[in-house]
Formats: C-alpha cells, sequence, structure tokens
DNA sequence: GCGTTATGTTACCAATGGTAACTCCTGACG
DNA sequence: CGTCAGGAGTTACCATTGGTAACATAACGC
C-alpha cells in the first residue's frame, strides 16, 4: 500500500523511467531546503536522493533557480492559506490582527528555511515567475483585509489604510525574521526563551499596544 | 601622489608582494556585495580583481564565510553609526524615533546587499566570529534607548520598553527588507515610486501614528 | 507493430571553495 | 653586512556544482 515512489526509494533502480520524479524532487527538495537553507540545495543531491542521474532533473526544470521559484511559491501560498485560516477565527477586529501576526510568526518558526525561501531577494524582481509574483500578493492580502476591517471599526482613519497595512506586515514581517534568525531569543533585547509562545504572545502585546487598545 | 594600491593595479604585476592585499581583497569584495550580491562574491574573482593567485587570499582569510564575516560585521557597525547621527539630530522624542528609522531605510536603499549581509542569517547564530556578535548589539542599541527615552516622557508604560523596542526595531527592519526587495514600490500595497523619499515620509507616518501622535 | 517523443543516461565543460607543496622576498638578529 | 625564519605569493591539485550535448530507452498514439 505504499505509494510507487517510496517503493522505488526502496528497492534502488527498477525501471528505467521513474514515473514520479518531478513531484520527488520538489519532495527532496523541500526537505532540503528545512534542512539545509536554500543555499544548501544542490541538484545532484536532490538526483543522487531520488536515485536518477543530475541530468535528469532537467527533464523537469529548466533551472535550479526555477525549482527553487517553485517551492517559493508554494511557501507564499502556504503562508496565505496559514493567515486566512487565523484571520477566520478572529473574534474581533483587533483579535484578528494579532492572530494573523502570530500566524505568520509560527509559520516562520516552524520552518525558518522555508519562510526565508518564500521572500528570497532573487525572486523579488523577478518577472520571470508570474505564479511567484501572484503568490506574493496572497500573502500580502491578508494584512490588507484585516487592517481595512481596522478602519471600517474606527480604530484608524480610512485614509491611512495603505500605510497602516504596510506598517502591520511590516513590523509582523521584520518581527518574524529576527526571531527566526535567533535575535530576539538571546542579547538585550531578548524577549524570552528559546519557545515560540512567549514570541507570539509578546508580539500580540505590541499590535494590541499598536492599535491603542490595552 | 595615487596610493600604492591603484598604481599596482595600473602597473599590473610589479611586485611579487602585493603590499595591500587584505585591504584591496575587502575592498574589492565591497564593491562585489554591492553589485553582485553577497552571493555574488567568490573568492578567484575577487583574487582576479587584486591581480593574485586565488590561493593568496587564504593568507588573510581563513574562509570566504570568514572574509564575508568581516564585511557583515563592518555593515552592522556603519549601520550602527548611520542610526546613532541620525538620533543625535532628534529634536524631539517621536522625532528620534521617525528620524531612526529613516536612517535605517536609507542605509538599506543606499546599499541593499549590504545591509542584508549585514543581517546574513549564516551569522546571525555564529558564536565563531565575536566581534559580529557585538557589531550586531550595537545596532540594536539605538532602538532601545530611543524607546527607553519614549517610555521616559511618558508616551508608554516602563514596563513594556523591551517589548516596545522590539517592536519598533522589527516594524523599521521589516520595513526596510520589505523596501529593498521592491515588495512597497509594486503591487497592491504599492506606497510610492521607486524613491526613497516617498519611502521615507510613509514610514515616519506610520511611526508617528503608532506612537499616538497625529 | 512502428515511429515519435518524453524521460533518463553518460560524458563533458567551466567555475568554485579549499589544500598542499613549493618559491620568493622581507626583516630581525647575530 | 650576511643569513635564515617565516610571512606572503605561486602553481598544481581535488571534489563539488550548475549546466549542456549526444545518446539510450521505454511509453504511447497511430
Amino acid at each position: 500500500m505504499l505509494p510507487q515512489v517510496t517503493l522505488r526509494r526502496m528497492a534502488a533502480k527498477r525501471t528505467y523511467h521513474h514515473g514520479h520524479l518531478r513531484d520527488a524532487v520538489l519532495d527532496a527538495a523541500r526537505r532540503m531546503v528545512s534542512t539545509a537553507g536554500t543555499d544548501g540545495v544542490s541538484l545532484r543531491a536532490l538526483a543522487r536522493a531520488t536515485g536518477v542521474s543530475h541530468a535528469a532533473i532537467y527533464k523537469h526544470f529548466v533551472d535550479r533557480e526555477a525549482l527553487l521559484a517553485e517551492l517559493s511559491t508554494e511557501a507564499l501560498l502556504a503562508l496565505a492559506r496559514s493567515q486566512r485560516l487565523a484571520l477566520s477565527r478572529a473574534t474581533s477586529t483587533v483579535d484578528g490582527l494579532c492572530r494573523l501576526g502570530v500566524a505568520y510568526l509560527r509559520f516562520g518558526m516552524d520552518d525558518p528555511a522555508r519562510l526565508r525561501l518564500a521572500f528570497a531577494p532573487e525572486f523579488a524582481r523577478s518577472a520571470g515567475y508570474p505564479l511567484l509574483r501572484a503568490a506574493a500578493d496572497a500573502a500580502e492580502a491578508p494584512a490588507i483585509e484585516a487592517v481595512t476591517r481596522a478602519a471600517d471599526d474606527g480604530l484608524l482613519p480610512h485614509r491611512a489604510i495603505r500605510e497602516r497595512a504596510v506598517a502591520h506586515w511590516a513590523m509582523v514581517h521584520g518581527y518574524t525574521l529576527l526571531a527566526i534568525d535567533g535575535r530576539l531569543t538571546e542579547g538585550r533585547l531578548s524577549v524570552a526563551g528559546t519557545r515560540v509562545d512567549p514570541l507570539a504572545r509578546a508580539l500580540s502585546r505590541a499590535i494590541r499596544l499598536s492599535y491603542g487598545a490595552g
């Protein structure tokens, strides 16, 4: 009952054609990103991991970059999904903003390299990957939505929505990046231990505070 | 009256010993980071640029990483200096917080790759470079100072200083990273054109707003 | 059955980080 | 002023990587 891919991996090379190479490579690449970071991903290693010659991968991905762009897109979409889920559970406007931030933070802490890949600068500008651009937009959307809701509630002037949305996103984004770099858990600014929860609580308080609510 | 280094570069290989190789390499590396990003820095290319065999560089830097760590340290110290300068010109507490943020943003926009190198994740944890750690602390310090001042002015409760400092830093940091990735100048959240000033003004407004001041 | 073509393979290239063994020059010391 | 220890370069080498080209195989439409 094991999937074919797994069987293949267990039985070394059985057939000439792999059958699920593309997925297998993506799978291995996901793992490799999580464990070794984006820079640690090498096509040769992926080929070895999937039991295939390194040139075979080029039949499915034009480039190393193209492969990573695909994972980056995927990560952005996952981040968007996490945020939407969090937002849907909000009990109030400010609560929504907090949940949004915490979801972002948890996403990052859960797999730092994945978040870094999602925002890898080499893909930020690139017009070469339209799907990636769309995914990036999707990842911003929840922040805009939540802040708009806050404006509707009178928590801030309507004309400041976009700026406020940027500010909110920037803070959550920056907080998460600093957190996954270990910059909030050591040194002078040390918020707490290495655990996630204290960081999440601190972030929530900061958000609440910045919206005037005690 | 040209410095020896320049003369050497103009006159190809004159002496067996370079004389200023270390500095020359650092110089070339700084340029290379700015133009090609940290990933674009190769020791071989640096060797070529300084007119020396690639192995010579290893007499001055144990590693490629060590070289980059040095540049990273340098960048963090420069960032700290920029911030201190900005803070010293503040006309009020909130003005100081704004200036701090704008200085951070300008530093990043001025040389994006340099800021990214300053916060390169590979060095964030590394206990291997004590100077780098100290520099990272120095880069955080101004934020703490400015927020402490804000607390002294009664703009926020004293018990929230650290959390608020983190929040402030996170927002400025995140804002800057998003800006240099071009994520604030295109797409839905588009703050303005590609210029710096509009971004700086928007950041200032956001900071002011978040401290309750209109 | 039979070709077309997607999918893999081997063989190759240039570039890179890194090391070892060797050479050259400089400068400290007798 | 000579010499010799060692810092600073050099060449030669290694494994690894991204990428391409030419060839092999098997899957699938006809």
